[in-house]
DNA sequence: CTAGAAGTTGACGCAGCGTCAAGGTCAAAC
DNA sequence: GTTTGACCTTGACGCTGCGTCAACTTCTAG
């Protein structure tokens, strides 16, 4: 059986004009090519299009594409390397699903988004960190803990939080060193802020991987753009980090 | 807190030509512009900045991005909007790592990539949904039958075929309902050319999967983007499903 | 035999940037 | 103070993967 490029093109979902440039670049030539110059496909052709337009699809070029068709000693290792390709893709999205859908639900819930829990990187927001760096249960306990607040409870921890960083903000506006008694004394009440959530290993009183914590926090606050804005600025954010940090190393 | 193109294109992983090309053209604008012409991005600018990218992630236009972000009256809609999309191309990625598996069981099987019951749906194309509706047997069987045929019966059954689809593109073009005897008769032909195809349940008697499949044959023409084309235009495929239905319904 | 549907080869256009080019600016070092 | 090197700026051209005429030929059906 035998196609003409019009059949093949609306078949395939695709151009004329497509296929034409496929086989002006050498990326899928017709089988036949009629003494009038029209392009036959067979299915041979049409097996090979099906290729090309899967790896279009995961948003390979079309150079790279030939390559692959090329190179491609075994059809099965080019498929089988398809799947994985499309797996990935689709965990991929999978999770960013999963991220939006959080930032959904806390803005549903009333949380405002960035501020309050995410102070203390136990939103939705950060599940993976919070998983991947203190397992499933933190996250889910930190979570639970804050969707079973009440408004007022919810309220008041914020107020909680918005306290805290004024404090560090006054504290970086003194001028006063990340290591003095009054930049200390703030990291001290960071720290038992956190304590308050349950499920960390603050709350649960493990002081390893507590200090380990407070640290990774520190850094999150200067690195990461999700708390962009949090403390001022850069120089905000460093001084909260060093403070939290200096705190962890010599006062936990 | 604000950053610098650099900062901010490291961050999000673009590079500071694109931030300076999406300013360009209005997508996206630094929150502040130096004396000097730096610009600078504060949070609100990096949040718009995410949107920006989990769209262009989906496929979409700048433009259509831009439009979306100014239509966009809540924050919620457009976040579920986006996992609207998201869910979908997750769905397709899926149906294609299904496809892609399938054929390349079907080549491991040692069966032909593709060939041509294609207008029936009986070919390779169609194996996943052949196989998970009719069984394994229906599609071996009828892939076997198509192989054994000799070119010249092969030619014939092409002939069948396209007379049946003329008769059919008739019907549709004399104007009459699908549920008029004009149609039943085109679809009772339908039924009987697709008895000729061993292995299915129409060619074994199986009178309440045969029904079935000829529904659900008929939701293939109307639905399934490789039947496009087949009957003319989308009106003559949903004449074909609803002729091949009532049939279904009061004549099998 | 003629209409019109479908085929052909150019050629230009467009999005979404990459990639120089030709300079200004800034922070730190000397 | 100046120099160095990293970073910023605005053009301007290039590239990919086609869409979209244009101008012409060929096939198919009445």
């Amino acid at each position: 059986m035998e196609w003409t490029i019009q059949e093949l093109a609306t078949r395939a979902g695709i151009s004329s004009r497509t296929l034409r440039h496929y086989d002006r670049v050498g990326l899928l030539a017709p089988s036949r090519v009629g003494a009038n110059g029209y392009r036959y496909y067979n299915p041979t052709a049409v097996a090979r299009l099906q290729r090309i337009l899967l790896m279009r699809q995961l948003g390979m070029g079309l150079p790279a594409i030939a390559e692959v068709l090329a190179d491609e000693v075994d059809t099965r290792d080019g498929l089988r390397a398809h799947i994985a390709a499309l797996e990935e893709e689709r965990d991929r999205i999978e999770r960013q699903i999963r991220s939006v859908r959080h930032t959904l639900e806390a803005l549903q819930s009333g949380a405002e988004p960035r501020m309050d829990v995410m102070l203390a990187g136990f939103n939705d927001g950060y599940k993976d960190e919070v998983i991947s760096r203190w397992g499933e249960r933190a996250f889910q306990v930190g979570n639970d803990w804050w969707h079973g607040k009440s408004l007022d409870q919810q309220r008041a921890w914020k107020q909680d939080t918005e306290d805290l960083v004024a404090a560090w903000v006054a504290a970086v506006k003194a001028g006063v060193s990340p290591t003095s008694e009054h930049a200390q004394s703030v990291a001290a009440r960071h720290v038992q802020w956190l304590s308050q959530i349950p499920g960390t290993p603050t709350a649960e009183g493990d002081r390893e991987r507590s200090i380990e914590m407070v640290k990774c926090l520190g850094d999150m606050y200067v690195d990461d753009p999700r708390f962009a804005g949090m403390y001022d600025d850069a120089a905000g954010a460093t001084f909260v980090r060093d403070a939290l940090q200096a705190y962890a190393r010599t006062r936990m």
